[in-house]
DNA sequence: ATGCATTCTGCATGGCTATGTAGTTTATCT
DNA sequence: AGATAAACTACATAGCCATGCAGAATGCAT
């Protein structure tokens, strides 16, 4: 049996959830707040194995409420319910510690599949949701590279390692100076003037990975 | 209708995907090939809605097909196929571009379903796969955080924008001394030695966000 | 009130970085 | 063959960084 958790203001909104998932036999809801603080005063909030949090709450944001959870309940698997579908929240949401993302006009079947879903270990998400977060992930294509070479990539990656010029050059078997050059010229392709640029932009453009 | 489109070796799974897909009435096989090399002959590639690509190929591999077809054609959408399951083989293809990611042993619905949802701006992923990418993109807690004071992550995040000391200094009202007083801070926090792997390690553990 | 943590200031110095200038080698394209 | 680009070597120097040492102000908790 999944114990599941509400935080949601609207009681009829809550009530409905609290209907329906019960309605299910492997669920059932052992507790309901209208705000967050309530939540955390309960006793009942730690046996909790899936929460379904409302974005926008009275007192402390759903934001705000996932990243408590997360930091006390680590193993608390907290999905969102919301009106908004902009990437903004869905993206703080995610970042906060949510596995699942739900629009409130889901019906009640695809609620409880989506409980059933972040209990066992999957991630209940829209495919839309689910590409615009795949397209975070994906590198920048070749054009996008700003054409830097494949040995310029490499010292740019040794150089997001903090090493000296030296140990880079002795890493890579190339001399001193001919790593410099090659940082002359990364730099100039990013527009940077300096190593921390460079590592920034490097990483935010993905053009490599943070170690 | 949707153009489909195979990159797989084995000429038995090949084959037996275009029936699948063929029998569907949404859906239509328009290339089906052995090869990235193969593929990238054909005239009929450029046309492709959808594509469905192993990663296990003779000569080039899938990931390695994946970038190319990105880089010269961004609008097909690429789901790749394969009997793998670990984390690595995963990322990597989400990396180089693919927009899903499908099980080998998926039944003709499951794929036809994920060639639709694919084709319409979503991401065919397992449940267990978007789980483990949402994972990558959590904040760290505040356990993991909380080592940093808030005017410590303040000057982390100005060290990754190239500035000086001395205009860190300007820019959040601090002497040059009181800047390197807390940089000295923060390095020892972070078990680092130099600006650089600080701000890799910052962004790694999504101390700061990256510029 | 005493202790402790956080924040901040000051000075010194060896080492590393950023940038300028000036070449050579190698491979590829025409 | 000559042109062009990428990779590499070399030297010089102003300026910035990392780190050691020393101490002060603020605020919170016991």
């Amino acid at each position: 049996m999944i114990k599941v958790g509400i935080i949601e203001d609207n009681k009829y909104m809550r009530e409905g959830w609290e209907t329906f998932i019960d309605y299910d036999k492997g669920l059932c809801v052992i507790g309901s707040f209208g705000s967050c603080e309530a939540a955390f005063e309960s006793e009942e909030f730690k046996k909790i194995d899936v929460l379904i949090m409302d974005i926008g709450l009275p007192g402390m944001s759903g934001i705000e409420g996932v990243k408590l959870v997360r930091e006390n309940h680590p193993d608390i698997a907290i999905i969102m319910a919301t009106v908004f579908e902009d990437d903004e929240h869905i993206f703080d949401a995610i970042k906060a510690g949510a596995v699942g993302y739900l629009a409130k006009k889901v019906t009640p079947d695809e609620l409880v599949a989506a409980i059933k879903d972040a209990f066992s270990g999957g991630s209940p998400i829209t495919p839309n949701i689910a590409r615009r977060i795949i397209q975070t992930m994906h590198k920048p294509m070749l054009s996008e590279l700003e054409q830097l070479s494949k040995r310029e990539l490499e010292i740019l990656q040794e150089l997001a390692t903090g090493k000296s010029y030296a140990k880079i050059g002795k890493t890579i078997f190339l001399s001193v100076d001919g790593v410099r050059h090659h940082i002359r010229n990364i730099y100039q392709k990013l527009e940077v003037h300096s190593r921390s640029e460079a590592i920034s932009k490097g990483i935010s453009k993905r053009l490599i990975d943070p170690m």
